[in-house]
DNA sequence: TAATTCGCTAGACCGA
DNA sequence: TCGGTCTAGCGAA
């Protein structure tokens, strides 16, 4: 038989534990294992005692006898160090909880908190979503045989979405019905119960109809992968209320029950029996943690746009109700709701392929790899490697020793100051993949620390000092090294591909995913909860970087280049009387004395770049770090940590940013951009700007009782909420600072509440500023754009 | 509960 | 009302 792995869980069955996996032949089918026990490790110092400490342990638990099945003596490498140590066999997982505190009494104890399906996944060595070829009898696992790529999954997907009758703003589950329910595949529809003039419509008796038509449908189409939009935390809870109101049921799973919530961390997800339910909102909300999405709401709109490309239709959400009782509010609400199933879809087209990488990558079912945090994704992929390795995973850390961990923070990355000025001709390069490379190099791991085999001479020590093994190789620069090569396989083999291609598209994600987790490892050594914490190779890590960027910036001093800038792993230099191929060979000597897996690259050439110095309160100018804009040779503008780049600041003020910076970049006059600024300065004057250009958007972090200071974004909320628009904990406020109030906090009023503008505040507080610290470099005043601005609306400037 | 530190800037708040 | 300090958010790498 063959099949891809879609999922692995157990069920019980006369007390006994029987794994269950789901795999993808023509459809959707279930293979049991009951040949698999749960266990976890026992260390102590005398084995035959500790032997019969807990052959004698019984416990009582709900009226039955709970008792070890089995021990083992086993050879395990326990932290670094190779020894002998028990393997506690028990007959169900849910005993483990239990016998572990007892065992603890006994000696340490290890592995006692993997689930028992991710243990089965990593001890059988397979790959979710590969074809795992094996042999079966009747419908029992007999023999796992091979296991084949499989580059094609192909999952039938239905993407969903609802729309709620919403006449206070947020629908109540007990009274507001659902009024549309779209979906899209091949097809596309919309489920409702009022006469609309669209081919898609399809109109039904009443609520209770469409909701049933919708469950025969997912049943009738056999929907492997149903996806959603926050459907974990508003459609599908929705649904589920709105049936019970009505007395029905929600047969979404193929055993007819509806589906079940859970939360990990800040990420709700709902599981459907027999199905694949993904909502892309926890992935969006992955990707903006990394930093692989430019900052923006985490709304369907906005992902889309940002992802796809597209601009997906529209309405306000508080006129849903709205248009719902307006005869004429019914097409476009109609056509708004299917474009949310449509926008779902080829928002699922673009970011599976990822997720299924990541998935394959650290071994781990879809469902739970979709919306985890980087954190589990390296501890998953670490833990399972480790098995291989023969190393037991250490134990996650206690509360106490986490505080620990956070009250005492690893140093980080250098960044140098940049002198502020505007400079020609410049070659950045960087190091490739800096942190995984000086982990390898140095063969950084917990437990390759202070090794016993090594003197001082042999070890590497770090500028930390700390000392590392230099002859056997720690499990996480292995693991690093492994996924480093495959990257640079992939990223060689991509070369002999046209751009367009289905091939190059595949490795160029595979390439991302594998980026993705490298950048993640030193995150997690450093990470207080993580498992494999350690300051001491977090710090020798970030030190060893520190003196490469540094000792870089030196040999480029020393061969006559200026070095103008640099944060944790890039180097800007100014070539001066120097040309390209100069900059390039400085680069191949730095290579030839980098150890093997490091490499300095070029990023760019550049023909103008402009820095800026930080704002003081006093007078003295002190170049910013990571702030600057440049022009590449290409043509190519590249931004960095200016306002533009900040969603917290008014569109007024960044494009205004934006057109000056261009305007210096790529013509180099400071009239022009000044006379940009000037413009704008009038038309905020005169009451010409619109209002979506003037909104602030700002996250709130906390719930609004928590805050100590009452800042603008706060203010609006609150005056929001006053108004009947409940701002929680995670949304965006849009905000407009209005004429009304003294402070600027009591002019912030909620965007789609503001009546007017403040013309004073957003030109002195957000397009001044802005602009101001470029202009400042070519020698121009505030008074210059203020008073020019006054002149040119009296005599035309 | 769910990767890190470095760095800039605003606006509130507070005391002189 | 001024200037220093602190809270808070967001971006770079």
């Amino acid at each position: 038989m063959k099949g891809a792995l879609i999922d692995v869980d157990y069920i019980t069955k006369n007390e006994k534990p029987i794994i269950r996996l789901v795999f993808k032949g023509k459809r959707f089918y279930k293979i049991y294992d009951d040949s698999f026990e749960p266990y976890f490790y026992l260390d102590a110092d005398d084995l035959k005692e500790a032997r019969s400490a807990v052959e004698k342990i019984t416990i009582n638990a709900k009226g039955k006898q709970i008792k070890v099945k089995r021990m083992e003596a086993v050879k395990k490498n326990v932290l670094g160090e190779e020894r002998e140590i028990l393997k506690i066999i028990c007959n169900h997982p849910r005993d483990v909880p239990i016998l572990r505190e007892e065992l603890r009494k006994i000696g340490a104890i290890y592995e006692h908190n993997i689930p028992f399906a991710r243990a089965y996944i990593k001890n059988k060595g397979l790959v979710p979503l590969e074809i795992i070829e094996f042999e079966r009898e009747g419908r029992f696992l007999k023999k796992i045989i091979k296991i084949h790529e499989n580059p094609e999954l192909k999952l039938r997907m239905l993407a969903f979405d609802t729309e709620v009758y919403n006449p206070l703003g947020v629908p109540r589950q007990d009274k507001d019905p659902l009024i549309m329910i779209s979906y899209a595949d091949e097809e596309q529809g919309v489920l409702t119960y009022k006469k609309i003039g669209k081919k898609f419509v399809h109109t039904h008796k009443d609520e209770e109809e469409i909701i049933n038509t919708f469950c025969d449908l997912v049943k009738k189409k056999d929907v492997e992968l149903l996806i959603g939009y926050n459907s974990s935390q508003f459609d599908l809870p929705y649904l589920k209320a709105r049936a019970k109101q009505l007395g029905i049921p929600l047969p979404l799973g193929r055993d007819g029950s509806s589906f079940k919530l859970s939360t990990r961390g800040i990420v709700t997800r709902a599981k459907i029996v027999g199905r694949l339910h993904i909502d892309l909102y926890n992935i969006i909300v992955f990707l903006g943690i990394i930093g692989a999405l430019k900052s923006f709401r985490y709304t369907l709109g906005e992902a889309y746009s940002e992802i796809v490309g597209k601009e997906k239709k529209e309405v306000k959400k508080l006129e849903i109700w709205r248009l719902w009782d307006e005869e004429k509010g019914l097409e476009p609400l109609a056509e708004y709701s299917l474009h949310d199933a449509v926008a779902a879809k080829e928002l699922a087209d673009q970011l599976l392929p990822m997720e299924v990488e990541l998935s394959k990558l650290v071994k781990v079912p879809l469902f739970d790899v979709c919306g985890a945090m980087t954190g589990n994704l390296v501890e998953q992929l670490l833990m399972n490697k480790a098995h291989w390795e023969n190393v037991i995973v250490p134990n996650t850390p206690k509360e106490e020793e986490i505080n620990k961990r956070r009250a005492n923070p690893i140093v980080g990355a250098f960044v140098k100051v940049p002198e502020p000025g505007i400079y020609e001709n410049i070659a950045v390069f960087d190091f490739r993949s800096l942190y995984p490379s000086i982990i390898i190099s140095y063969n950084i791991d917990p437990f390759t620390l202070n090794c016993k085999c090594c003197s001082e001479k042999e070890a590497f020590v770090s500028p930390a000092g700390y000392k590392f093994c230099a002859k056997k190789k720690g499990l996480i620069p292995k693991v690093l090294e492994e996924l480093l090569v495959r990257r640079m396989e992939i990223k060689k083999k991509m070369k002999s591909y046209e751009q367009n291609t289905r091939e190059y598209k595949m490795l160029a994600t595979r390439q991302q995913a594998l980026k993705i987790l490298l950048n993640s490892f030193y995150g997690y050594l450093a990470y207080p909860r993580s498992r494999w914490y350690s300051r001491e190779a977090g710090e020798s890590t970030t030190a060893w970087g520190r003196q490469y960027i540094q000792e870089t910036m030196k040999e480029a001093e020393k061969e006559g280049f200026k070095v103008l800038y640099g944060d944790t792993d890039a180097l800007f230099m100014l070539l001066g009387d120097k040309v390209k191929k100069d900059a390039l060979e400085f680069m191949k000597r730095i290579n030839a004395k980098l150890p093997e897996k490091m490499e300095l690259e070029l990023e760019d050439f550049y023909t103008r770049g402009v820095f800026v110095s930080k704002k003081l309160s006093k007078e003295e100018a002190v170049g910013a770090k990571k702030k600057y804009a440049l022009l590449s040779e290409s043509g190519r503008i590249k931004i960095r940590g200016f306002e533009l780049v900040r969603r917290d600041w008014a569109k007024i003020a960044k494009d205004t940013q934006e057109k000056v910076l261009e305007t210096i970049l790529r013509e180099g006059s400071k009239d022009k951009a000044m006379k940009v600024v000037i413009d704008v300065i009038d038309n905020l004057k005169n009451n010409k700007v619109k209002l979506e250009d003037l909104v602030i958007y700002t996250r709130l972090k906390k719930s609004l009782k928590k805050y100590e200071l009452i800042s603008p974004e706060v203010a609006a909320a609150q005056k929001a909420k006053a108004a009947g628009i409940p701002l929680e904990e995670g949304s965006v406020v849009e905000y407009v600072i209005t004429k009304k109030g003294k402070s600027i906090s009591e002019k912030a009023e909620l965007a789609e509440l503001a009546k007017d503008y403040d013309p004073d505040y957003y030109i002195e507080h957000q397009v001044i500023p802005a602009v101001l610290k470029i202009l400042k470099e070519l020698g121009v005043s505030e008074d210059d754009l203020l008073f020019k601005g006054k002149q040119s609306t009296l005599n035309g400037w």
